[in-house]
DNA sequence: TAAGTTTGTTTAATGGATTTACAAACATTC
DNA sequence: GAATGTTTGTAAATCCATTAAACAAACTTA
């Protein structure tokens, strides 16, 4: 109950429902806005004027009359700025440059030994540095920066806890913010990939969706009504830690029978390490053998796939019957064994789960791979930046 | 990208503002609403004399000074009219009736046998009768009715499927809107029974809660940023078939080892049959029975309900892990029996759950027993009032 | 009694959207 | 090719909810 109504309100809802269309429906005239939207051609009009003002919108020229004057057809200006997006990864830092549509036009990739907090900032400024000197002249230039890290932030800007970083409370936001000069943007890395998935991937259209992270453990990213949800304390996304098997073993974190310990590439290289001990003892277990070896035909192999694709399938039901999405989209690591999980999840799955919800759900796997993360971040610098040029609402 | 922005809908949102004020800080004078809404006194007084205009509010008389002209205190008309709720259940047709504040009224409840999808209608036809003749006269009347049912409706008045019924394709908002000509809300039983706990009960003040209504199985009812989320199919409250055993027994739905088939009436009334099986031989099983032999100090069943406990706990933790709400409400039958439940579940809740998602969380067991669902169905009916008559939002 | 405060209304101004009117550009038809 | 009707986009007038400013009434305090 903040927000009251003034007519600066109704110009930011009407401009935001515009230029929505002006994105999503381009080319497109005036006449089509006012008539797919039920404001007046006048209105329309003016507001049209103020986006080709701010070099949002251009005029592309006329297009076809369906019997009278030919509209000017307007286009989306998706080169005004660009958005970087960091996908801040335990050993690695990966930086896409994008245009306002989300399109790469510079992508970036630098290890990072992960010592002090001190230097992974360094190599961060440095990176980001680095796409800025890169990044195409434009009218805006660089509209902001997402980052998405492996850990949990408050909402804030703060990054409150990063295990596998080793960090624990550090103002991200504010430090970067200092150092550029450009708006900033920090969430967890699962929510960052769901929003990519949904801007740009396997989950457009779909309004409620569940991205599921799978790497070394299970991460998840929940959207609904098609705003990420973070939880009451900013903390949705540890599916990994439902428990389907309440006498398990026990997990790091304290429960039993977590998910990620039967469907992670943790859970797969440890099944691979007993499997293989005899003819393969000693070898480093990594995706890149696994899958060769399924590809030459290993049946053990495979069924250590098809195992784990068995329990993915296992913690996806309980996703389905409890939360009823229209799209779950596996991601992370594990999901370029797609070919040879699929069948036993999909089996699973349909086994277990009940008819209804099941109905209208699809279950895809990333179409993004290991850029959805980094898409994601790029998604947040955007709306950002149109919410605080009032050209979008809340 | 429905909704355009006019005056209108300033104007609606402002009312709504100062509705809600008068509604939740009452008794409240116009100057106090300005102040704390940030709308000019002028617009505040013009509102609220159009809310008097339709009896909504009325003026109580003035209040203390501050030192200034005594301001003239305003108080919501919770009279203006009467909100009918319905929970409809397998075996009893409850009906409740409240203010317009959810204050209850009038109350009633018939036993039903449930043979024939016409007989139950016409039960609940002679119900709703029967109310509507009990209800004191009032500005508006009867407002709205909200029925509660043991199943899923399609989001526009439609019973879907309704197993323990026998019902299939009912269009049961249609049948009783064409009977009584008031407008009627139609929701799951699980989710109304959230609502409720929300709007009344355990639940006031948490805009991202789940309740999990325990009876013969578990139903469910999750309100995410205020609003109740129905699923993308409506269907969203089963998660009483989440697996919290990847290899346990078949449940009905054809899933293996379902949450419900360890925590709910039914779990505690199979190994109470087995355990009593020497000595109360025969005897039904009835919540009653077990709840006197547990105040009488009998171990074994002392025990059975701190196995049920932990069960739930198990289920809970998942909720708490993957979802991250701010409060969980333990419904149904089964919350009767809270006093022998709760330590056990505490246990496994603490000893698994992830520490920061439970650091601001509260479990609590319902405070509205047996009539959340019946209330929430009188929350969804006010709702639907407000909005109809344009001091409301959405 | 005088001065200052608080409350709630009145009046004029503001700035959006809508309504109505209209000119330009175009296709179609005879 | 001229007449007709359609479509597009702009312009002027009007509408209306909020804001801002002024004010009167009611009250406290010194």
């Amino acid at each position: 109950m903040k927000q009251t109504g003034d007519l600066n309100l109704v110009k930011k809802i009407n401009k935001s429902i515009v230029l929505h269309y002006i994105r999503n429906h381009s080319p497109i005239s005036r006449a089509r806005i006012a008539e797919l939207t039920g404001l007046t051609k006048a209105t329309v009009s003016s507001l049209v004027n103020e986006l080709l003002e701010s070099s949002l919108a251009h005029e592309i020229g006329t297009g076809k009359s369906s019997g009278g004057r030919k509209p000017v057809m307007l286009l989306f200006n998706r080169t005004a700025g660009y958005a970087l997006g960091i996908d801040l990864g335990v050993h690695y830092i990966r930086a896409v440059l994008t245009d306002l549509n989300g399109v790469s036009v510079e992508e970036y990739k630098v290890q990072h030994d992960n010592a002090k907090v001190e230097l992974a900032i360094a190599e961060l400024k440095a990176c980001i540095r680095e796409m800025i000197r890169r990044a195409p002249e434009s009218v805006y230039g660089i509209i902001g920066i997402g980052i998405g890290i492996p850990g949990i932030s408050d909402g804030l800007g703060q990054v409150l806890f990063a295990p596998n970083l080793g960090w624990a409370n550090v103002p991200l936001q504010q430090i970067i913010e200092d150092e550029f000069g450009i708006a900033v943007v920090i969430d967890n890395e699962a929510n960052a990939g769901a929003v990519g998935e949904k801007e740009f991937g396997a989950g457009r259209d779909a309004d409620n969706l569940v991205y599921i992270s799978v790497g070394i453990g299970i991460g998840s990213g929940i959207i609904i009504k098609g705003e990420l949800y973070r939880g009451s304390s900013g903390f949705s996304g540890e599916l990994g830690h439902m428990s389907i098997q309440h006498d398990g073993g026990t997990c790091r974190c304290g429960n039993a029978g977590c998910w990620e310990l039967y469907a992670s590439e943790n859970a797969l290289y440890e099944s691979a390490r007993a499997l293989l001990l005899g003819d393969k003892a000693g070898r480093k277990m990594e995706m890149e053998t696994l899958l060769s070896l399924a590809e030459d035909g290993h049946e053990g192999v495979i069924k250590l796939f098809a195992q784990v694709g068995h329990f993915l399938g296992v913690g996806v039901v309980n996703i389905i019957n409890g939360f009823n999405p229209e799209r779950i989209i596996i991601g992370g690591r594990l999901a370029e064994a797609a070919k040879w999980l699929r069948p036993s999840m999909l089996q699973s799955m349909e086994g277990r789960s009940l008819p209804y919800p099941r109905e209208r759900l699809q279950v895809e796997f990333s179409q993004l791979g290991s850029r959805s993360a980094v898409l994601g971040a790029c998604s947040f610098a955007i709306s950002k930046f149109f919410v605080s040029t009032k050209v979008s609402v809340e």
